[in-house]
RNA sequence: GGCCCGGUGGUCAAGCGGUUAAGACACCGCCCUUUCACGGCGGUAACACGGGUUCGAUUCCCGUCCGGGUCACCA
């Protein structure tokens, strides 16, 4: 009369080893006192989603504000949907917006770490042991039952109104005899292996989420699937051990597993484990013509943080957007701090929004705004240069053709006390720096409205007479002022704007028409800087050509 | 449908028994200014609804409605 222990041996005949080798072969960890262990464990199923990169953010400042440890597992049980290279995309993604494990998977190709496998696909032996004891103590059984079995039994479950699920006196194989299920397994059949549920649904559990606060919720009392029928555990289980034998203190993940907390409680406390603190972080939604749900990889590319790099938001730009939405005092924080490192935010879960924030793009924009004016010229060019060497070929080549001109347009008004801030992603430099290459400047806005095409092209005229490159942003000004008498313009804005009838415009309009001469448009930084740059040649023809095109519409 | 969680301006959000209900983004206006940008000042705009409890509820309780999550041999 077989017993659970010869049920479960013939189940698992090659294990050998039993949970306490695991115990001691991964010993509690030698953290500082109240050091939170926290890791990251996405599964590779394609590129890094935004509220992956959003969780390993919260997890790793977590540890580092306590001194503990962040590491990265890799969840790879489901073969179905694993993507070749994904993991590796992962970890490149991650690396990119500077979050680097210390321990586990801290880049592509390396893994460091006492407490490995950090691929669950190579801990199946440890999984195993653990189902076999649990199967030996009777606490886990073999489940035969077929998908079209299951089915059945929940249209049977529909109909009669009760909750549907694998419990109670729907769980058919629990009630099969040690000796009944080892004759099924003798005869070859394929079966799972399922959590035998001391719980009730009758009994309340409540747990402290770090984040939402108490949660109250029936006690689990699904017969769970702990191991599938190839022997992969399902992440209920891989979850339990791993997060067990990895010492992970706090387990900060996307809140869609908030409602799974009592089977995994329940499977820590029938292993004999410690259940970890759980913190579970809303997720980042999407505007749905009105409605809101969750970033889908599917419908939104700015799901993806690949999209992020190809419109070029700087890392550092999408971190601090993630941060704001992280921490409702991050904000003020950063404008009190405007020169630390994030890591020196002190950070607190509590302070975490309970519910899932609207991505916003207009805010993405302002924050990755000022990011960029705080850089100077040599980092912004830098940037852009590795932005449209990837992604903008064309533009990558008028870029790289001198260096020191690339830098000089990024260096115009900035690096001042007040920086310019209309940059948000590189992707908008092939706009801005359009008029500083003659293969895509173009004359694109109109004189303004109240100065018509005869006076332009006089003043440009006039203009291209005093014109001196030498000259520096005052003796340059003055210049202008000293053309405006000459045309019937006044030279002072606010003598024109007390009397504007007695003028034709102003030293500011004067200005408006070289503007548009040399750069094709009514607004840019500072013109004297930009003529400079250009040089003399260069302007000296703009000036001329616009003149004749004025002087033709006369 | 069951079980959870949540609803403060368009968005992100402070406040958690008595407040003129902060702040940021976006939007509008003014100022600064050779244009733009920056900056400064100001403005439009919110406690989902209905019942309680209370001297007093945005804050506490109940209900309704709405939104989200979850109910797999996927994570």
């Amino acid at each position: 009369m077989p017993s659970y222990e010869g049920l479960a041996e013939l189940m698992f005949p090659d294990v050998g080893l039993t949970p306490e080798h695991f115990e001691n072969i991964y010993p509690p960890r030698q953290a500082k006192e109240g050091g939170r262990i926290t890791r990251i464990a996405p599964s590779p199923t394609g590129y890094l989603h935004l509220g992956v990169l959003f969780t390993a953010m919260i997890n790793k400042i977590t540890a580092r504000a306590t001194q503990g440890v962040f590491y990265f597992r890799l969840e790879d049980t489901d073969k179905k949907r694993e993507v070749e290279g994904g993991a590796e995309d992962i970890l490149r993604g991650l690396n990119a917006y500077g979050i680097r494990p210390e321990e586990g998977f801290v880049a592509p190709d390396e893994i460091v770490g006492d407490y490995g496998p950090y691929r669950q696909s190579e801990r199946a032996e440890i999984y195993h042991v653990y189902a076999k004891s649990l199967v030996a103590q009777g606490l886990a059984y073999p489940c035969f039952c077929s998908e079209e079995g299951r089915q059945t039994a929940r249209s049977e479950q529909e109909r009669q109104k009760v909750r549907t699920g694998y419990y109670g006196e729907f769980a058919l194989c629990r009630r099969l005899t040690p000796q009944q299920a080892s004759e099924c397994i003798n005869q070859g059949e394929s079966y799972v292996v399922r959590l035998r549920s001391q719980g009730s649904e009758q009994n309340r559990i409540v747990f402290d989420d770090l984040i939402k606060g108490k949660i109250e919720m029936p006690e689990n009392d699904e017969d769970l699937v702990l191991l599938k029928s190839d022997g992969i555990p399902t992440y209920h289980f891989a979850h339990a051990i791993d997060d067990h034998l990895m010492r992970t203190t706090h387990v900060i993940r996307g809140d869609e597993w908030i409602s799974s907390v009592p089977k995994h409680i329940q499977l820590f406390k029938t292993l004999g484990f410690r259940p970890p603190k759980y913190a579970h972080v809303s997720p980042i939604m999407k505007d749905d013509g009105g409605g809101k749900r969750k970033l889908s990889k599917r419908k939104d590319p700015e799901a993806a943080v690949h999209y992020y790099a190809e419109q070029g938001y700087p890392a550092d730009s999408v971190m601090e957007y993630l941060m704001t939405i992280a921490s409702s005092d991050f904000e003020d924080w950063r404008r009190r701090s405007p020169k630390s490192p994030r890591s020196e935010f002190p950070f607190n879960l509590k302070k975490m929004s309970v519910s899932g924030a609207l991505f916003d793009i207009d805010k993405l924009n302002d924050v990755s705004k000022t990011v960029i004016s705080g850089m100077d010229a040599e980092q912004v060019t830098q940037a852009v240069l590795e932005w449209a060497k990837e992604y903008s070929p064309e533009f990558y080549t008028l870029m790289n053709r001198d260096y020191e001109y690339t830098k000089g347009i990024f260096s115009v008004d900035r690096g001042g006390p007040k920086p310019r801030k209309d940059i948000a992603k590189w992707s908008d430099t092939p706009d801005y720096t359009a008029y500083f290459f003659d293969e895509t400047y173009a004359i694109t806005d109109e004189l303004p409205e109240n100065i018509n095409p005869r006076d332009g092209a006089e003043i440009l005229d006039k203009y291209t007479l005093v014109y001196d490159a030498e000259q520096d942003k005052q003796q340059w000004f003055e210049t202008i002022k000293a053309i405006c008498p000459q045309v019937g313009f006044c030279p002072e804005v606010k003598e024109y704007k007390k009397n504007p009838e007695g003028y034709k415009g102003h030293a500011g309009d004067v200005s408006t028409i070289i503007r548009i001469a040399v750069t094709g448009r009514r607004n840019t930084p500072d013109l004297c800087g930009i003529m400079r740059l250009l040089g003399k040649e260069r302007v000296l023809k703009r000036l001329q050509d616009f003149g004749y095109n004025l002087s033709n519409r006369i």
